[in-house]
DNA sequence: ATCATTTTTAAACACTTGTTTAAATTTGTT
DNA sequence: AACAAATTTAAACAAGTGTTTAAAAATGAT
């Protein structure tokens, strides 16, 4: 018997999509309710709150991003290799949930967000033992010196905007949706050279 | 006399710190009404409705957005140096205004953005001529040959992503916003130094 | 089958929202 | 000063919102 013929799976899973597309503010708990073809009474019936279901909805979200990203780095690979790896898995991921890098983005920038929803993120991927790899091939001189602030934004940079301003891509190239998919593929491509080619000079 | 002490201005002016903070749906003709120090009705008196308030303050944002882009463009540089010039204009930029791009890029994913504000982004960009300057660059080996759209998105990647991810940045590194404005400028340097090295490899 | 518990339904509630209305006030024109 | 036009104010309106309530229906336990 499967778990998501539930009530609660059914609304929890029609929140998920809602939320993720149109973000806390920009839906209703009866949008919610009439995606999951059930009465709106049953939010507060199984989660409390309109609140309450969007930070289990949160919290779902950050698992699943995060689950096979920590996958990636517990390979028994070469560093650089990783990072290719996770690149291309952040690829791969965003393109079948394309809405998840902006509705993470924009909900950790509210104030409402649960402090219960931040997430120990740092905490959960420092556990792979990726953070102590980059350190070592710093020393070594595998890795580029520069500091972990800085090589995590370049790689999210260049793996989530893509996906957060597909809009505004569109819109400036005046493309579909097909086309910017197909260009993504290539666009990968580049930013695994740029990047590998900036983080792992040794390699030149 | 200023003109930012009308009626009208005040209304605008106030819903653009509004708008560029909470979005379209995060937030209510009153609230924009009690940031002016208006009464809400004068929205429907000077804008007509809250959308046409939206389409002004979108549109009055882009503009700004671009203008100073521009002047970088139509500057007598050589391209390299000019791309060195957008990037440190576009840090600049939003520096001062962190909620920008945040906000374009948002509300160009939104359906209801009307489309007479899907501003002719590439046309406004293409008459300082800055295209025809990669295309020939790239045709003598100065540039990558890339294709356009890549290039446009590597730039906004990594120039847009750090502002546009604060929240979730902060988490992950548990910094402040001192702290943050900090890395961002050292960052900054990392990103030229990366971009401008992929761009323009022949100057390895 | 009976009863207890849980789930579902639909309506109600109090508040918020964008908009409209009508009257009061202010400004502009002669 | 008189009148017209524009602006402002405050209330009203209709619809939407998150939540609560009470009753009906379904499920579980004996």
């Amino acid at each position: 018997m499967s778990k998501d013929t539930t009530t609660e799976a059914k609304i929890k899973e029609a929140a998920k999509r809602v939320f993720t597309n149109k973000g806390f503010s920009g839906c209703s708990s009866r949008e919610i309710a009439k995606e999951a073809g059930m009465n709106v009474a049953l939010v507060n019936y199984y989660f409390r709150s309109k609140e309450q279901l969007f930070n289990v909805v949160f919290h779902t979200v950050m698992d699943d991003f995060m689950l096979s990203m920590k996958d990636v780095f517990r390979m028994k690979q070469p560093l650089e290799t990783k990072v290719r790896l996770f690149i291309e898995r952040e690829y791969e991921f965003i393109t079948k949930h394309p809405e998840i890098p902006g509705f993470i983005v924009s909900e950790m920038n509210r104030c409402e967000v649960g402090d219960s929803n931040k997430q120990f993120i740092m905490d959960e991927i420092a556990e792979t033992g990726i953070f102590e790899e980059m350190h070592q091939a710093q020393i070594t001189g595998e890795m580029r010196k520069i500091d972990l602030f800085s090589a995590t934004l370049i790689l999210m940079s260049n793996c989530h905007f893509p996906f957060i301003a597909k809009g505004l891509m569109q819109e400036i190239h005046h493309i579909d949706d097909e086309k910017y998919a197909q260009q993504l593929v290539l666009h990968k491509q580049y930013v695994i050279e740029m990047m590998i080619g900036y983080l792992f000079p040794a390699k030149k």
